[in-house]
DNA sequence: AAGAAAGATTGAATCGGTTCAGAAGTTTTC
DNA sequence: GAAAACTTCTGAACCGATTCAATCTTTCTT
C-alpha cells in the first residue's frame, strides 16, 4: 500500500504542489474555493502530510532532547526527567521520556530512534553491559548526538552526571556504626546494574575504614525488584534463626527497601526494634513508608537539571568540549526505620 | 552556522557522496584506506548525518507512538503508561513519552512535535480546554495522525479508553452511606480537568439515588497538587467546628487523598476513626499510605493496553475506522481508611 | 600480456514536502 | 481602455541523505 503525497492530491484536484501545499499551511494566498476543494480531496484520499518531509526542508527547526530511563514506574527515575525538564523547557527544548525497563534491546532500540528523529542530544541512564554497546553504536555507526550518561560506567570516555555511589552507601555504613551496630548487611541490586557495584564497592570500603571486619557473607544478592526483593529476603530470614540475624540493613534502592519492609512485617521482625533499615534514593514516597524510610537521598532534580544543563552547553556549542563528570553529594535523611543500640 | 552535510565530507575528502554514504552505513564495498581518510574527514568537520533525511529516503520504517500523559510523577500516568508500552512493544513499536504538566503549552507543542517527528499515532490525556486546542490542531493544521484519547471529552468525535469516572464515584459514595455514613463530602480536583466535573456529578448522582439529600457545600474544591489540597484540607478543617465535620471524604484521586491524610493528621483527626476516605484511582503505593487506602481502582496498564490496542489497529488499517469509545470498569478496594458507622 | 573477474567509486535519480520568482488572471484607477 | 495593482497559481529548485546501474581500477588467469 503506497503512501499517499501531496502530489497525488495535486493532481487529483487539479492543482499543483505548491497550491496543495499552500492549503495545508493555511496561506491565505489561495482561493477560498480552491482550498476547500483541496481540503475536500485530501480527505477522501486520507492524505496526511509527513512531517519528516517538511521538516527536511525546514531544517529541522524543532528543539527537542531525549532520555533513555530505566523504569517510568521508579519515582527516581521519573524526579529526575522532571528536573531535565525544568531546565530544558527553560531553554526552549522539549524532552521524550524513553522507558528501556531494563531492557539492553530497548536501550538500543531508543537510542537508535532518537538519531532517526534527529534529536538534537539524549540523557541516559545506561544498563551496564549497554555501555559497550552504546559506545559502539555512537563510535561506529554514527549515531553521534552528544549525550549525557547518569552513571559513572568505568571506561567509558562520556560526559557523566550522577552521585557518588561508594559515598552514598558509606554513609549509610557509618550511620549504623555510630548507632552502634555491628551485624550490618547489604542487601544488594540486580547485578546488571553498575549502581549494584558501586554500592558493594562503598559498602566494603566502608568497613575497611573503621574497626569492624567484614564478611563476603555480609553482601547478599536480592535484586530491586518487588516481587524478587520480597521473595528473597523472606528466604534469607528463613533460613537463619534468630540470633544470627543482623541488626541492620543497608539496602540497595528504596523500592526495594518497601519489598524488605513488607517482608519483615510478614515475619513478625520489627523496624526498627528488631532490625533497622536504611533505603537509597530518597524517594518521594520513602517518607510515607508502612515505617517512614532512614535514607540516603540523591538529589533527584538536581541530577536532572545538571544533567540538562550539561547536555544542552554540548548541543549549543559550535566547537566539540572536553568531556565533563559531576559527582554529586548525597545526604542522609533519618527518619524512623533506624535505631540507636544500647549494649 | 551551516549544517555540515555528507556534500561537505565528500568534497573535503575527494571522493563522492556515495562513498561517504557506504562509509557512514559501514558497507564493505569501500577500500579500508579511502575508509579511514573519510572516516578522518567527518570527525575534523564534526559531521553528523541527519537521521530525518536518512529517514525520509528509507521511507521512515522505524514504528513509534507517542503518549501525552499529565504528570510523570503520577504512578497512575506511568501505569498506563507501561501498559501502552507492554502491547505497543508486541507489535514491534517503541513507546515515546512525553508529559505536558498540565499545560495546554506542552500539551499542543508535544502533538505538533510529534507529528514533526513522524510518530504513527499518540495517546492522550487531555487537559479539558486543551481539547478543543487539539480539535482545532488535526482538523486545521493537518496534525492528523491517529490518535487516541485518555478521557472522554464531551463533545469531541474521537476514539476515548477511559473508565466511567461517575460510576466510580458512585460506588464510593455508595459503599460509604452501605457503611451507615450520612455527612459524606467530595473534596473536588482541579477545576482544569474533566474528570472534576464527571466525579462531581457522580457524587451528585449518588446522592440522587438514595434517600440523603445533596447539598452544594458537599463540594469542596481542593485541587490535586500535594501543597494546594494540603493547605486547603487545613483551612476547611479550622473554619469548622469539631461536630460540623463530614464523617466520610470522597477524594479525586489518590495523590489528593495522601495530602489529606497529611493533613488529618496534622489536625489531630484520626482516620478512619473520626473520619473515613475513599481515594480514587488506585495507585501502587495506595496500599502503603500511612493509612492504607479504601479507593476505586481503576485499571491502570488495563487502560493503556486497551488504548494501544486501539490505536495500533487505527494506525494499521487501511481504511478510516469508526470512531470508538471504551469505558472501563473500576473496583472499589477496601483498605483500612473507611470504618462503619454503628448509631 | 590480454582478457576476465572482482573490487571500488561515481553520480544521477529519489524520498515528500516547501519556497518563491514569475506567469496568468482579475480588479482598480484615472 | 490601457496601465497599475492585486490575487491566484505554477513549477523548478531545494533540503540531506540512500541507492544502484554504470564506470573505472586492480587483481587474477592462462
Amino acid at each position: 500500500m503506497k503512501r499517499i503525497t501531496i502530489e497525488d492530491v495535486a493532481r487529483r484536484a487539479g492543482v499543483s504542489k505548491g497550491t496543495v501545499s499552500a492549503v495545508i499551511n493555511a496561506r491565505n494566498s489561495v482561493k477560498p474555493e480552491t482550498r476547500d476543494h483541496v481540503l475536500e480531496v485530501m480527505k477522501q484520499l486520507h492524505f496526511r502530510p509527513q512531517g519528516i518531509a517538511r521538516n527536511l526542508r525546514n531544517g529541522n527547526q524543532d528543539k527537542s532532547i531525549g532520555i533513555i530511563i530505566k523504569d517510568v514506574n521508579y519515582p527516581f527515575y521519573t524526579a529526575i526527567a522532571s528536573g531535565v525538564r525544568d531546565y530544558a523547557n527553560s531553554k526552549g527544548y522539549s524532552l521524550l521520556i524513553a522507558s528501556s525497563e531494563n531492557n539492553q534491546q530497548s536501550e538500543k532500540r531508543f537510542s537508535q530512534l532518537f538519531a532517526a528523529k534527529d534529536i538534537k542530544g539524549a540523557i541516559i541512564a545506561p544498563l551496564v553491559e549497554g555501555t559497550a554497546e552504546i559506545e559502539h553504536l555512537f563510535k561506529l555507526k554514527m549515531i553521534n548526538y552528544p549525550f549525557v550518561l547518569l552513571e559513572d560506567v568505568s571506561g567509558i570516555q562520556a560526559n557523566v552526571v550522577a552521585i557518588d555511589n561508594s559515598q552514598a552507601i558509606k554513609k549509610a555504613v557509618k550511620y549504623l556504626m555510630d548507632c552502634g551496630h555491628t551485624r550490618i548487611v547489604h542487601f544488594a541490586g540486580p547485578p546488571s546494574s553498575s549502581h549494584t557495584e558501586e554500592r558493594i564497592e562503598g559498602f566494603r570500603h566502608a568497613f575497611s575504614e573503621s574497626t569492624l571486619a567484614f564478611h563476603e557473607d555480609m553482601i547478599v544478592s536480592i535484586g530491586s525488584r518487588h516481587e524478587e526483593s520480597y521473595g528473597n529476603t523472606l528466604a534469607y530470614f528463613k533460613k537463619k534463626s534468630r540470633n544470627e540475624y543482623p541488626t541492620a540493613i543497608v539496602c540497595f534502592n528504596d523500592q526495594q527497601a518497601l519489598a524488605i519492609l513488607t517482608a519483615l512485617k510478614e515475619l513478625a521482625i520489627r523496624v526498627p526494634d528488631d532490625i533497622s533499615i536504611v533505603g537509597n534514593d530518597d524517594i518521594s514516597y520513602a517518607r510515607i513508608y508502612p515505617v517512614p524510610l532512614t535514607t540516603i537521598r540523591a538529589p533527584q532534580r538536581e541530577i536532572g537539571q545538571r544533567a540538562a544543563e550539561l547536555l544542552i552547553r554540548n548541543i549549543e556549542s559550535s566547537k566539540l568540549l572536553p568531556v565533563e563528570r559531576v559527582l554529586l553529594e548525597t545526604e542522609l535523611i533519618v527518619r524512623d526505620s533506624t535505631r540507636t543500640i544500647t549494649r
